[in-house]
DNA sequence: GGCGTTGTTGGGGA
DNA sequence: TTCCCCAACAACGC
C-alpha cells in the first residue's frame, strides 16, 4: 500500500506523538507478523522510551533510548499504523465499510501501549507487513541495500544519470527497483512516467538525455507534492488518525483507465508490465 | 460463486 | 547474473 509519501506522512505524524514515550505493554495478536523470536521481541520493547523515528525508502525505523535495538516496520500492501489517545481516532470514511470498526479489530495484529494511555495499532488486512527487531549493524546492512531516494541529498543528477547509464531493463521495473531508486511504488512510478512523457515500456538503455532529465526532475517533483498532500489514498491507505491522503485528486494516469488524458483527451491505457497494473497515455508518452 | 484485481517484496526457476 | 513469475493473504468488483 504505502509508498514513500505515505510512509513519510505516517513517520511525521508519529514523530510528534510518540517520541519520548515509554512502551508499557506489547500485545501480539498474530505472531507471524513479527520476524524473529517473539519472546525477545516483547521483552526488548518493554519499558523502553522511543528516541527517534527514521524512514529509509518505505521502511520505518524506531529507535530507543535504553536499547541499541531498532524496530523495523514494513507496511507492504495494506499495513496501517493507527494511533489513538482517548477518542481522537477518526475511523469513518473508509471505502471498505468493514474497516470502520473500532480498534482493536480483526485486522489488528500488534499493539503498543504507552505510559500516557495512548496506543499504536498495527492493522494489516493482507498480513504481508512485518515488525522486526534489528541490531544497529543489521540496520546498517539493510539500509545499504536501498538505492538513492528522492528528497534526500544523495538524489543528484550526477548520481541519477551515472546509475542510469549502467542500468538495463524496462523503465517501469527500474523505477520500482528499491535497490536502485528507493521510495517509488506502482502509483508514483506511473505518474512519473506520464509527467516525463515517457512510456513505461521503454528500455532505460535507449532513453535520451532529455528523457532521463525529465524522469529525474519528476521523481522529485511528484514525490514532494505527494508528501505535501499527505500521500495518496486509493484503497487502503490511511494516516495514523485513520484519515485519507490528499494526492488522489492529482493523479493523472493511475486508476484512470479509459478516462480521457488530462493533456490530450486520448483514453488512458492500462496494461500489465513487470507484473503490475500500468497506466499511461498512448499519445502523450513516447 | 468464480475469477481477476489490489499501493510490496523476495525467492525460485529459467 | 539477470529477468520473470508468483506466493504470501483477504476482500471487493464484475
Amino acid at each position: 500500500m504505502p509508498e514513500l509519501p505515505e510512509v513519510e506522512t505516517i513517520r511525521r505524524d508519529l514523530e510528534s506523538r510518540i517520541i519520548g514515550k515509554t512502551i508499557t505493554q506489547v500485545v501480539v495478536h498474530l505472531p507471524k507478523m513479527v520476524r524473529g523470536s517473539l519472546e525477545d521481541f516483547s521483552q526488548t520493547l518493554q519499558q523502553n522510551r522511543i528516541s527517534a523515528l527514521q524512514r529509509v525508502g518505505k521502511l520505518l525505523q524506531l529507535e530507543f533510548i535504553e536499547t541499541p535495538f531498532v524496530l523495523l516496520i514494513h507496511l507492504k500492501m495494506t499495513g496501517q499504523l493507527l494511533y489513538t489517545h482517548g477518542n481522537d481516532f477518526a475511523a469513518g470514511g473508509h471505502p471498505f465499510p468493514a474497516f470502520n470498526e473500532p480498534l482493536p479489530n480483526k485486522w489488528t495484529h500488534i499493539e503498543l501501549h504507552f505510559e500516557d494511555g495512548s496506543r499504536l495499532y498495527f492493522n494489516d488486512l493482507r498480513q504481508f507487513g512485518y515488525w522486526q527487531l534489528a541490531t544497529k549493524n543489521e540496520q546498517k546492512t539493510i539500509n545499504q541495500r536501498y538505492g538513492i531516494e528522492p528528497l534526500t541529498q544523495g538524489f543528484t543528477w550526477e548520481a541519477f544519470s551515472e546509475k542510469m547509464s549502467k542500468k538495463k531493463g524496462i523503465l517501469k521495473a527500474v523505477l520500482l527497483d528499491q535497490t536502485f531508486i528507493s521510495g517509488l511504488g506502482n502509483i508514483y512510478a506511473d505518474e512519473v512516467c506520464f509527467a516525463s512523457k515517457v512510456l513505461p515500456t521503454r528500455r532505460v538503455e535507449i532513453l535520451s538525455m532529455t528523457e532521463l532529465s525529465a524522469l529525474f526532475e519528476n521523481c522529485q517533483k511528484i514525490i514532494e507534492k505527494a508528501v505535501e498532500n499527505r500521500g495518496t489514498s486509493f484503497r487502503d491507505y490511511k494516516d495514523t488518525q485513520g484519515k485519507a491522503g490528499g494526492y488522489a485528486k492529482f493523479l493523472a494516469v493511475y486508476g484512470r483507465e479509459k478516462e480521457p488524458c488530462l493533456v490530450c483527451g486520448t483514453p488512458i491505457k492500462k496494461i500489465k508490465l513487470a507484473g503490475r497494473g500500468t497506466h499511461f497515455c498512448p499519445s502523450c508518452q513516447k
